[in-house]
DNA sequence: TCAAGCTTCGG
DNA sequence: CGAAGCTTG
């Protein structure tokens, strides 16, 4: 008999909470890895840095298992197929796996649990994406937070050593199950392209524990964020081996940045209706605009507001965008151009090689002034002081946007005063039908 | 038999 | 870290 391991966004054999109960189990363990077409066949675009860094991912896994005379089993298809397949199989006694907190997920992992109790087969799941999950952080009233500073204070009132601790999955590696190595799907075979591309190292800059609270803002300073929002995506690194590194060196900024990731899982999994909708309904009624020669200049990075403008050419170019940027070219679509934020949400979603439903939701939510702990709607970024704060020598945009001193540039699309003023009348009309 | 102090263990 | 179990005077 034998206890599997499903990995899914926990693509590491070290400090993984499921591979480690799976050991405790006594049994033989095996991983798995199911190249889902749920989620695949959703793809437009053939070449996708996610899928190509999963398929990076997925043959260094196997590489490391077949060192250990064992194997990772790789399967391209729809979960429920799969895992009806494994189970006419292989015998199987127990399935471990980590928990996931978007709806899609949740769905899948409840209909994998129920055939597999259908087979016998015992179904365990674990935190391990996340510090604290679920109910872990609540309220004195037992009710999950929705505004972030109170939250966080909890959070770390509750962190310690513990909650920090690596699994010692790394002392139970004899204990792979002894097979010769299967066959893996290619990236070809599953109809992708390459972007060939490299992806960031999985290591940690000394500047995030050095000067990250400093130079974070500055997106034109290289390696002033921790360049590991992919490998954290795809639990290529542990989150708790960074929160424990950022602890040590007292580096509260970076600290804050992964509370701020815990808490939206937790808003994720407390309000699941932020997936379609707005966390405070009354947002819903907003009447957007939604140009779509607007949405596409946007898209384009052909705003002619320089920030902006380079922001979304360094999502279009390299599938990564700084995150103060992220913050000004959301804010700008929601509030000069009124476009929904879920269209910006989507686009974003298309594009991020560390996209993740939880951090985008919450971020879109965030600029629109429509979800927990929102900037007030009548606070409108301006593009053009924002770019002054934080790219004062315009390096970060000449980068992306050489020609911007040139005739060629566009003129700004929208007027940002007028801009302002018809977001927050649009806004302020919105919230009184309701009320 | 009890309680303080030390060790182990949990997620 | 904190609870629970184990050791010892």
């Amino acid at each position: 008999m034998l206890s599997l391991v499903w990995l899914r966004r926990d693509l590491r054999l070290h400090d993984n909470a499921a591979l480690y109960h799976a050991f405790k189990s006594g049994r033989p363990v095996v991983p798995v890895f199911i190249f889902d077409r749920v989620i695949l066949d959703e793809l437009e675009d053939r070449r996708d840095r996610r899928v190509e860094f999963l398929v990076q991912e997925i043959n260094r896994l196997h590489d490391e298992l077949a060192k250990m005379g064992s194997t990772l089993i790789v399967r391209y298809g729809k979960p429920v197929d799969v895992w009806k397949e494994l189970i006419g199989q292989y015998n199987i006694g127990d399935v471990f796996a980590n928990h996931d907190y978007e709806v899609y997920a949740k769905e899948r992992d409840k209909a994998i649990g129920e055939l597999l109790t259908e087979h016998s087969i015992g179904f365990h799941t674990s935190k391990d994406q996340t510090i604290f999950e679920r109910d872990e952080v609540l309220t004195g009233k037992k009710t999950p937070y929705t505004v972030f500073t109170p939250y966080s204070r909890k959070w770390r009132e509750k962190l310690n050593d513990f909650y920090l601790k690596p699994y010692p999955t790394g002392n139970y590696f004899s204990q792979f199950w002894k097979t010769n190595p299967e066959k893996i799907p290619t990236l070809k075979e599953m109809d992708f392209q390459p972007v060939g591309e490299p992806f960031p190292a999985r290591t940690v800059p000394d500047t995030l524990l050095d000067t990250y609270r400093k130079t974070r803002d500055f997106p034109a300073l290289p390696h002033s964020t921790s360049e590991l929002s992919m490998h954290l995506r795809f639990g290529t690194v542990s989150v708790r081996e960074l929160a424990r590194q950022a602890s040590e060196a007292d580096e509260k900024t970076y600290l804050n940045e992964l509370c701020w990731r815990d808490f939206y899982f937790q808003v994720l999994d407390h309000f699941p209706h932020v997936e379609k909708h707005s966390f405070r309904r009354t947002y819903d009624e907003i009447e957007w605009r939604n140009n779509e020669d607007e949405f596409e200049k946007w898209c384009e990075g052909q705003t002619g507001y320089p920030i902006v403008d380079a922001g979304m050419r360094q999502l279009n170019t390299i599938g990564w965008m700084h995150n103060r940027v992220r913050m000004i070219t959301a804010s700008f679509l929601c509030k000069h151009l009124l476009i929904d934020w879920r269209w910006g949400e989507a686009y974003f979603g298309k594009k991020l090689r560390d996209y993740d439903l939880s951090a985008n939701n919450g971020g879109w939510q965030w600029a629109a002034g429509s979800g927990t702990d929102a900037a007030p709607y009548f606070r409108v970024f301006n593009p053009t002081l924002q770019a002054r704060k934080f790219d004062p020598k315009a390096e970060y945009i000449h980068y992306w946007v050489p020609e911007v001193d040139s005739p060629d540039y566009p003129k700004p699309m929208v007027e940002h005063t007028m801009a302002r003023q018809r977001a927050i009348d649009t806004y302020r009309k919105a919230l009184a039908k309701v009320k």
